[in-house]
DNA sequence: ATGGGCTAGCTTGCACACAAAATATTGAGG
DNA sequence: CCTCAATATTTTGTGTGCAAGCTAGCCCAT
């Protein structure tokens, strides 16, 4: 098999244009491409765990803990004490991060059809459903 | 728009599922996933400069930097002036390199197989053709 | 021949990403 | 109650990734 045709190079150098596609779009608003999905994922369920947090989105717990620090220093995000569990954290969008999430879902919107823009409507669905089924 | 939805983040966590998944698989090697692919692509094409494999790769300059050290201190692969331009560098595999090679394109092979197995053979390619689409 | 734009590669600085280990806390069983 | 395995989070260390900027070398047009 050559080496283009690997799925994981393949994976990768698709995530690589995406990322760096989304990247740019969003760094008008200060954020990362990463940090922009996990302001979408918090406007969709706030007040939950890290860990909680960290199955949605996949990402490890201690990569977690770096984000939520710069979402945290950007003032979009915070954390405070689980009630019921003091090993706990339960993390919070701020009223900044409200707001910016706003302008975060129109940007994606509008850059996911961009970057799909070589494909059909009917492609884009298989595409999804095919991702979604490697996990 | 439900943020699982968005093709960013599908595309980011089928990589990092398939980046975990054969990092551990040829972490016996002592290398890592892209290591495993620059090793691979080396292997088909040598001797070349490192824009030339960043082109393949899809990789930054800057990261393909890191990456050849690495892989130079590890004995795996060397750079080399290159004759005709005194600004490149032309990167070739060493015998070891060129030794573990083997292996990786067996290891590889195999964690592709599982990789995708809940794929039927038709949606493997048609994945593939998805992916190239977009890049 | 030489000035100036272009290219190759490296450095710096920052942001993911994960493994392994440390810390603190919980909860189940004796 | 006490122990101890399990869980939540952080810390540490390493390895990608990219933007921006640097240096050295190339080469075209004047």
């Amino acid at each position: 098999m050559r080496a283009e045709d690997c799925i994981f190079f393949q994976l990768g150098r698709a995530n690589r244009a995406g990322t760096r596609f989304l990247n740019r779009r969003v760094a008008d608003l200060g954020i990362t491409a990463v940090q922009a999905m996990a302001l979408f994922f918090l406007a969709e369920a706030d007040d939950v765990t890290s860990v909680h947090l960290g199955k949605r989105l996949q990402l490890d717990s201690a990569t977690l803990t770096g984000l939520l620090d710069r979402l945290t220093a950007a003032g979009l995000a915070g954390r405070r004490a689980d009630p019921s569990d003091r090993r706990a954290v339960r993390i919070l969008l701020t009223e900044a991060g409200r707001a910016k999430v706003k302008r975060i879902k129109t940007l994606v919107a509008d850059a996911s059809r961009e970057f799909l823009a070589a494909l059909t409507p009917e492609e884009r669905l298989i595409l999804k459903s095919l991702l979604k089924k490697i996990r």
